[in-house]
DNA sequence: TATTGTTATACTCTATAACTATA
DNA sequence: TATAGTTATAGAGTATAACAATA
């Protein structure tokens, strides 16, 4: 089993190492606990990030391509495909034919996909909230406009 | 294939939409780019991130056993054999049974290790200046001492 | 009886290549 | 010839359980 996640236990003496220095380590625990969080809020909707993160695009403005979200959410085509699969079994999601150019199919949510987007979305504000509890409000935005300018 | 890592290429319009907005998924990607320009950069010593780690903990002040070792990296007491098996293949650290407890091991660096881990660290380097060179100097402080209260 | 390290196994995630249908 | 989606497959990465040595 994966240690328990947060306090290391009696390793505090650990936190001055040169590792804790480390923004790449940094961000990848950060992001792991965070990302664990979000999918154990959203098993109750047996959703993990990566369909959420498909959903939520879905239901934006924007109508895209399955390229369109491979590009975006940096995933391989092949497994754009998996989690539409899952989302369309679902019924959340529609794969439609684009009749500009017939090889690519333009996903739209359907009313359901929207209930479940929005039940979604609420549970991952909570495993944010309860993520980035440590931080004040102003330093949750400083966080999201840093990571927004490093992951873009 | 996995798509091109940074600029989503035409997907700008895509930068204001709920997702982006959401700090788990912010993180997420951050954290993947980062990881991967690490391993690129790494990958002229045959190293990965997770391996780095090991060997950063294992050349600081304190010795650690693999339960250690496990704890404070979240990873399984089972993945923490597989990278001090590289590791020690490679002369890099020693497993040494803890007298105190003949069940432990402490890991020590060897001298050797304790040259790759320089050279690896400033491979790291290299590859932190690239992912963050979006920020300035006290926004990647900043940066740092964010996620450092959010991941511990 | 409990714990450390180890091994084995399965399951998820990711990467790669080949196929189809369209362009 | 090239591209979008799909399928199949193999490789990492991760999770789980069982075991031997030690406590």
């Amino acid at each position: 089993m994966t240690p328990s996640p947060d306090p290391p236990a009696g390793l505090e003496r650990l936190l001055g190492t040169d590792l804790t220095a480390e923004p790449v380590f940094l961000m990848a625990r950060a992001a792991s606990t965070g990302s664990s969080a979000a999918n154990k809020q959203l098993a109750e909707l047996d959703l993990k990030v990566r369909h959420y993160s498909v959903l939520a695009l879905a239901c934006g403005e924007e109508r895209l391509t399955q390229r369109e979200l491979s590009q975006f959410l940096v995933l391989d085509p092949s497994q754009i495909v998996a989690i539409l699969d899952e989302l369309e079994r679902r019924g959340a999601v529609e794969r439609r034919t684009d009749p500009r150019d017939r090889r690519s199919k333009v996903i739209a949510p359907t009313p359901a996909g929207r209930n479940l987007y929005a039940q979604a979305k609420a549970l991952v504000g909570v495993s944010t909230s309860e993520s980035l509890s440590p931080l004040s409000d102003e330093e949750r935005q400083e966080l999201s406009r840093l990571l927004r300018k490093v992951a873009f």
